[in-house]
DNA sequence: CGTTATCTTGAAAGATTTCAACCAATGTGG
DNA sequence: CCACATTGGTTGAAATCTTTCAAGATAACG
């Protein structure tokens, strides 16, 4: 985030960087190359902990989960990887993060350490990798404050409206869900039951209409009230 | 983290840097003359959300807490940091997160912009800054697990265990707890009564001895029995 | 079309919070 | 030096939220 902004006032005479997905494009267009098509069907493991720094991915169609195992088979969603979203290009080699496809999944595959290889020359491309890191580092600790201080029915609504900002860029109003009602409970630190009865309850006051393939947003202003408990 | 495993191998025949502290302490060297030691009183800010971008700091002394203010007067305790630890070195702008002083604090303060302007020209940088990033984003994800999955006493249990591992290098066994419960408890997502309630317990079974500066560890391998649940 | 997984709903159990009070330590002014 | 105010810590009891357990409904799939 930081770096992007520095790029665009071209201190020293730096050349002007595309900016925000031209850049990654940019970036990535030069491992083009080395890189390959993946599909997964749905439910399927990406990555387990074995090739955890060999890759990363590039989302072309469908939703990814990242997921991590905790003791006594519990597991924490750490976020839902839409189109356009890259997967594993900030992973510590520590942490033990799965990756599985919530739909079918269509992937760019991308050669991890040779990327990492070329940013110790490379000062563009280092950037670029901590713009991406402080992307990921700013959403996290959004989440953390939703954890650790929202209530249920604010955690569903600020999910909900994040969902919005992201999936659908088009297509106003209606949030695609094709994740679980379990896999947001583990995104949100709540019990599959949980998750249903606020989304239920939302549907009742009017604020939301659930269907099969997603959920329809009536009343964002009232979401973005419930979002802040 | 990734960029450290990188600079061991030396690829491209890359000349080896130094790790870990020392390549902080080398590269902020560079902006010594640059800095300026500050001296904040307890409970005062360290920042407000003004300078955001402004400055960084090195922790010489005491102990700093980074608070995020949500609405009603919540707030969520990102972390607390102690001598040797980096304050403000990847924040994005967006944020607004505020420091504070635990304790009385001593600080080195460091021209923010002028380390990330240089970052532009200057790949050794820009991968610090990388690996101090993705250092933060590694801890930001197993809070995440704390605040999704854990039990009161498991988070508390998580809580000393992690500040045991960082505050006390020599001194074993005890750990100081400048913090105030309501600070551990908005760090924890818990309630200031529930954190008191859960340490007396843990005095109690005769995990832990509480005292007026901090908390003995008494049987950290019960603390670790604890700390997953 | 039957089987399986997911979603929904209900009721009871459990954990945590909230409200309220009390205690201990600290600091201040008289 | 002491009464008093203030802050942070501790404890209790009731209220609240969420989970757990259990079962039925719905949708998906071979």
């Amino acid at each position: 985030m930081q770096a992007e902004v520095q790029t665009r006032r071209s201190p020293n005479g730096t050349p002007d960087r595309p900016k925000g997905d031209l850049w990654t494009r940019s970036v990535l267009d030069r491992f083009e190359p080395f890189s390959c098509a993946v599909a997964i069907p749905r439910a399927q493991a990406i990555r387990g902990r074995a090739d955890q720094a060999e890759f990363c991915w590039r989302i072309l169609s469908g939703c990814v989960r990242t997921v991590e195992w905790l003791g006594g088979g519990r597991r924490q969603i750490g976020a839902f990887l839409w189109p356009g979203e890259l997967l594993g290009i900030d992973d510590g080699s520590e942490h033990c993060t799965d990756a599985e496809a919530v739909t079918e999944v269509a992937l760019r595959r991308y050669p991890r350490r040779m990327i990492e290889t070329a940013a110790q020359n490379d000062t563009e491309l280092a950037l670029w990798l901590l713009t991406m890191t402080a992307r990921e580092l700013s959403s996290a600790r959004q989440h953390i404050a939703l954890l650790g201080h929202k209530t249920a029915i604010g955690k569903i609504a600020t999910f909900l409206l994040a969902q919005d900002r992201r999936a659908t860029s088009f297509e106003r109003r209606f949030v695609e869900l094709p994740m679980s009602r379990g896999d947001i409970a583990d995104h949100l630190g709540l019990s599959t039951e949980t998750v249903c009865r606020n989304l239920v309850h939302l549907q009742h006051i009017g604020t939301v209409r659930l269907s099969s393939s997603g959920i329809d947003l009536r009343d964002r202003v009232g979401l973005l009230k419930l979002a802040v408990e």
